[in-house]
DNA sequence: TTATAATATGAGTAGAATCGAATATATTAA
DNA sequence: TTAATATATTCGATTCTACTCATATTATAA
């Protein structure tokens, strides 16, 4: 249990559990949503896995993470955590409203990288 | 709330949760329970006070120190981790037994350092 | 086989967290 | 006021984490 507070002590974690939480992403979604560079998106979902919080399934060249279920049934304060408490967080709210906007694009997850889908415009806020 | 979570990434953090969860302790009580150092035990509650998670009062030149209540209404999962989860771990288990002892013993907080009442054979086992 | 794209991993670095020992602060008791 | 005790804090050393950049791996497509 340890390993697993140890790893929900960081932001960008925190922050792929909240999207992962309703679908299955690729690394490179979760990267582009997020803002943040590959390795580091492959690291912190390394974390994750090797805690026992998601795991993945590979399809194609594409790495798919979703949150392993059985964590909940172990750890029962985790799906309040995770389905509750972590939409509260602004950065939260931000990466859904985004992950929103690229489901509704029809961008390709190839495409995102040079899709511009992310604007100020559409995503508001600060 | 990230720094909630980063305050339980820390196995002698989790330690005094799980023994404030029941009642109050000053600060050379839960540092002879759980066999850490002064300045360790001090720096520890220092960061829990900090996220929220513990308070304290004085009294005489004591400090004790007692899980906020607040905080379980602010962060639900936060009672089900403490009341519930910490407990399963060996290490808590073991502190709690020490705290046990320390109880029945009559020993007072003053006298504790020199008591040697956590000997292997009241705690048993490892 | 070669090229390309997605992901993971290695190396180096900077910053954060932890620790023990010593010191400072605060409170009580003499 | 001085001494003693509990607690907090500072310091320096060490270890742990996260980050970036570059490279390796894996899988697909040409």
């Amino acid at each position: 249990m340890i390993y697993i507070l140890k790893a929900l002590g960081h932001e960008n974690r925190l922050r792929l559990l909240n999207l992962l939480k309703q679908k299955k992403f690729c690394v490179c979604e979760l990267r582009n949503i997020m803002d943040i560079n590959q390795s580091n998106a492959s690291r912190h979902l390394a974390k994750l896995k090797a805690a026992g919080l998601v795991d993945f399934e590979k399809n194609e060249q594409w790495v798919y993470y979703f949150i392993n279920q059985d964590i909940f049934l172990k750890f029962p304060f985790l799906e309040k955590l995770i389905k509750d408490e972590l939409k509260k967080l602004k950065i939260c709210q931000i990466d859904e409203k985004k992950a929103l906007i690229y489901a509704d694009s029809q961008v390709s997850c190839e495409e995102l990288d040079e899709s511009n889908i992310f604007t100020k415009q559409n995503i508001g806020g600060n």
